[in-house]
DNA sequence: AAATTAGTCAACCGCGCGAGG
DNA sequence: CCCTCGCGCGGTTGACTAATT
């Protein structure tokens, strides 16, 4: 079909997004919530704007609340490898299983990080192992096995409880943030963000109201200072307060599936995808992914891939 | 210090699918 | 049925940065 209609006309701007354009994004989608992408655009009131597509875009992989930024954890480079090898290329069911990460992430780490990795390991093999298509995936799972036994927190099964923490840690956070803003003059350095970087994100409280309190805002501080932001909100702790932003729509969109359509309520894609993927699964014959979770957390999955007929790896 | 190469990742492009007319 | 539209996905590109020469 090709590029959207929008996108053909003349004095469409494409991107890089600017951070003007950033929070107007973010104050429409806080409004009207994610979803009739085609409507962004016209409705921002801004006639030189980027096309519905790069919204959705910028929104789902960069500017949504609880995207995990930076290093890929053992786990989460276990996980991806198991789950490449059970799906496939399909980033977007694979990201359902990591909800901080975008399925552009996953691919992105993927091809850079995880396809050298293996090719490394191939090459290190024995000739013999080299023919094994488990052989790698045995050995991520050993990696993911031992990391998981320390990362507990980030299991599926317990996600309900993870996302369950308060959203007040965000607006505390924030809180924080808004407070050592630019009016404060001898506050030169607060856990490394400078007067200027204060002024600058004080001001996103200014344009959208009632930003300081929202998960966005604090999507939208950690998109702009992603190394700095590690000092101020680091811990799973802080981030998993940023998850019920997207446990709360997952939950909605579990209970409202019967709602068909374009429902307003802004469906998630992630939350779309996971539940359109089981169920998708559920019909292809495949596994339900609540089977393919219990196989994947279970720390002796090593044993369970005997009897499981695993597709090919590579 | 400058030039070159390699690595990373945000963003774009093309395609397919489903819904609605 | 057929067509159009909107959306989402996977592959790819290209700008930027870091590392190396």
């Amino acid at each position: 079909m090709g590029r959207p209609p929008c996108c053909d006309k003349v004095g469409i701007k494409k991107g890089p997004w600017t951070p003007e354009e950033d929070i107007i994004l973010v104050s429409y989608i806080q409004e009207h919530g994610p979803g009739n992408w085609r409507a962004v655009p016209t409705n921002t009131g801004i006639t030189i704007f980027l096309c519905s597509k790069s919204c959705r875009l910028r929104w789902t992989n960069y500017l949504r609340p609880g995207i995990k930024r930076g290093n890929f954890t053992p786990h989460e480079e276990g996980m991806i490898i198991h789950l490449q090898a059970l799906l496939g290329n399909k980033w977007a069911a694979i990201a359902t299983y990591l909800p901080q990460r975008t399925d552009n992430d996953i691919k992105n780490y993927w091809n850079t990080h995880l396809k050298k990795k293996l090719k490394k390991f191939q090459s290190g093999l024995e000739p013999q192992m080299a023919g094994d298509p488990t052989a790698f995936h045995q050995f991520a799972s050993k990696s993911y096995g031992e990391s998981s036994k320390n990362e507990s927190s980030l299991r599926i099964g317990e996600n309900s409880s993870v996302y369950a923490s308060s959203a007040e840690n965000i607006s505390r956070l924030l809180e924080g943030w808004m407070r050592s803003s630019p009016l404060q003059p001898n506050t030169n350095q607060i856990n490394g963000i400078s007067n200027h970087d204060n002024k600058f994100y004080g001001n996103f409280g200014k344009i959208i109201p009632n930003f300081e309190n929202s998960d966005a805002s604090a999507s939208l501080i950690q998109c702009y200072r992603p190394q700095k932001m590690e000092h101020v909100m680091p811990s799973d702790h802080e981030l998993e307060g940023m998850l019920v932003f997207d446990h709360h729509h997952h939950h909605k969109s579990s209970c409202d599936s019967s709602q068909k359509g374009s429902e307003s309520s802004g469906l998630i894609d992630h939350d779309k995808a996971c539940f359109e993927h089981e169920q998708k699964a559920k019909i292809d014959g495949n596994p339900p992914l609540s089977f393919l979770e219990k196989w994947l957390l279970d720390e002796s999955a090593a044993q369970v891939e005997g009897a499981m007929e695993l597709p090919p790896i590579f």
